[in-house]
RNA sequence: GCUCCCAUCGUCUAGUGGUCCAGGACGCCGCCCUCUCACGGCGGAAACAGGGGUUCGACUCCCCUUGGGAGUACCA
């Protein structure tokens, strides 16, 4: 068997969005799932809207995202010599033609065509002009170029790894436009014929383009062309079902990444889709791989939502080495060290969640309404109860479990009546680490500190 | 309108004619653990869209209906 070839191939014309992440992660996934080779390709032929920054912005987002590329990157437009060919080539056999309509006329076209209840196709008006009609109009009058699929007779068949071959009759096919009248290509052409230039085996895209590769098939076959493999996948839909878009939860990658999401956890959710129980500590991209399979790819439209994707965010963070962990901690906390990230580690879902334990790292730092409630209800001699026991004590090992026997002593309150009150002077907290924990951190000092401000701030 | 695709718990799915009064995961609910949040452990509710066939037998095959998605551009 042939070495498999899959490719991402965008358009330069805005930022990686969610559905793009999955293709190129389904076809990252598949070619190096098999040993193959996965290529990026900028399909920049749509001069108008095509921008270079997007394209540097689209190789940051696949590199956050870590999905490399083998090769250089490939642009549609270095292609163009080729393509010019392949056009050259269906001309001589009549397999592609010029036609003279304006847009005006095709917009009528439709117009009429709907007010009569039939499908709004190209009319055919240009189809059968003689070839030397057509050169000669050529030279003076504006025109587009035509593939001439539109027929009585014949299918064209799309060959599906997920669903099996698709069948298109020409008579339900448009003649597609494949030259611009500026004398650019649109899409349909430099596509395929990329992937053919480019060996690619298996194209793997939204089902969006079904009926796109019933013509890219035609075109293929007449111009001798390798067909590849197709597997369109289903597409995202928003979390209402409807097609994802922003006001449905769709966002770019770049967005994601500003709000401190951890790629990893996008990539999770997504290989997870289609995939039933991919054990739970496949944590990286290449285990992950290891559980990817093809024919998991699912032909249904997907419901997405950001939720699982921040679960896996908060599952990662909670598995995260000290290091990368601190790092993340101190973009919110810069004072904070290893030992405190560590502690608080499991009770946080987003690594802005140790603001709320400021105060473990400030010994003055102003409590929230609710931990102020919890102080004011404790009160006064409570903390200095706390305070003395805390300072009469010798110190060894077992301070938390002494301490709070004293205090439980001393004040007579048990439960969460005694925890709530040391929780919050302690943190500013409501909730966090175990205790022990907290109080091992802080050190004698520390704690000492805290209720010190705490008497002060409720006397 | 026309064409194509799709259809199992809330969600993602397992299931390729009998092993399914339908299995898993996530979510949800309850209990346990517990000062709190989270983790963990245990348990629970929860689905074959509907109707016709084919068959001894249908979640599985065929048809229709319904529903959802996509395309129908000189966008990709």
């Amino acid at each position: 068997m042939s070495e498999i070839v899959t490719r991402f191939a965008p358009s330069p014309t805005g930022l990686l969005h969610l559905g793009n992440v999955r293709t190129a992660l389904l076809n990252w996934l598949y070619a190096r799932k098999h040993g193959g080779r996965f290529l990026l390709r900028f399909e920049d032929t749509d001069r108008e809207r095509s921008e270079k920054q997007f394209i540097q912005a689209i190789c940051d987002d696949l590199g956050w995202l870590g999905l490399d590329w083998d090769g250089d990157i490939l642009f549609q437009s270095d292609q163009a010599a080729q393509h010019r060919q392949a056009l050259d080539r269906l001309a001589e056999q009549e397999m592609a033609y010029r036609c003279f309509c304006t847009e005006g006329q095709l917009a009528l076209d439709r117009k009429l065509a709907a007010s009569r209840g039939l499908p709004p196709r190209y009319s055919g008006r240009c189809r059968s002009l003689a070839s030397e009609e057509s050169a000669s109009r050529a030279e003076h009058e504006a025109h587009v170029w035509r593939l001439p699929v539109h027929r009585d007779d014949g299918e064209v068949i799309v060959p599906d790894v997920l669903r099996g071959d698709v069948h298109f009759a020409c008579h339900d096919l448009d003649d597609p436009v494949i030259v611009r009248s500026d004398g650019s290509f649109t899409f349909l052409l430099p596509n395929a014929v990329d992937d053919a230039i480019d060996s690619v085996t298996h194209v793997m895209r939204g089902d969006d383009h079904l009926s796109n590769s019933a013509y890219q098939v035609w075109l293929l076959q007449h111009l001798d062309m390798a067909v590849p493999a197709y597997l369109h996948h289903g597409l995202l839909l928003g979390r209402d079902g409807a097609k994802l878009s922003k006001r449905s939860g769709s966002h770019s990658a770049a967005e994601l990444r500003q709000e401190g999401l951890m790629p990893m956890a996008l990539m999770q959710a997504m290989v997870r889709l289609g995939h039933p129980n991919i054990s739970e500590d496949a944590l990286s991209l290449d285990a992950l791989m290891q559980h990817f399979d093809a024919r998991h790819v699912s032909t249904t439209a997907i419901r997405w939502s950001d939720d699982d994707m921040w679960r896996w965010h908060t599952r990662l963070l909670h598995n995260l080495p000290a290091e990368a962990l601190l790092a993340q901690v101190r973009e919110h906390l810069p004072e904070a060290d290893e030992s405190f990230a560590l502690l608080v580690q499991g009770n946080m879902e987003r690594a802005e969640d140790v603001l709320a334990y400021r105060r473990m790292l400030d010994a003055g730092t102003a409590l929230s309404e609710e931990a102020e409630s919890v102080a004011n209800d404790a009160g006064n001699t409570f903390y200095r109860t706390a305070l003395d026991a805390w300072n009469g004590m010798a110190r060894n090992e077992n301070d938390w479990k002494i301490w709070v026997q004293a205090i439980k002593e001393g004040t007579g309150r048990t439960g969460k009546g005694l925890f709530m009150p040391l929780r919050v002077a302690l943190t500013g907290a409501l909730h966090g680490p175990e205790m022990s924990g907290i109080v091992g951190f802080l050190g004698e000092g520390g704690v000492r500190k805290r209720l010190e401000d705490m008497i002060q701030r409720i006397s």
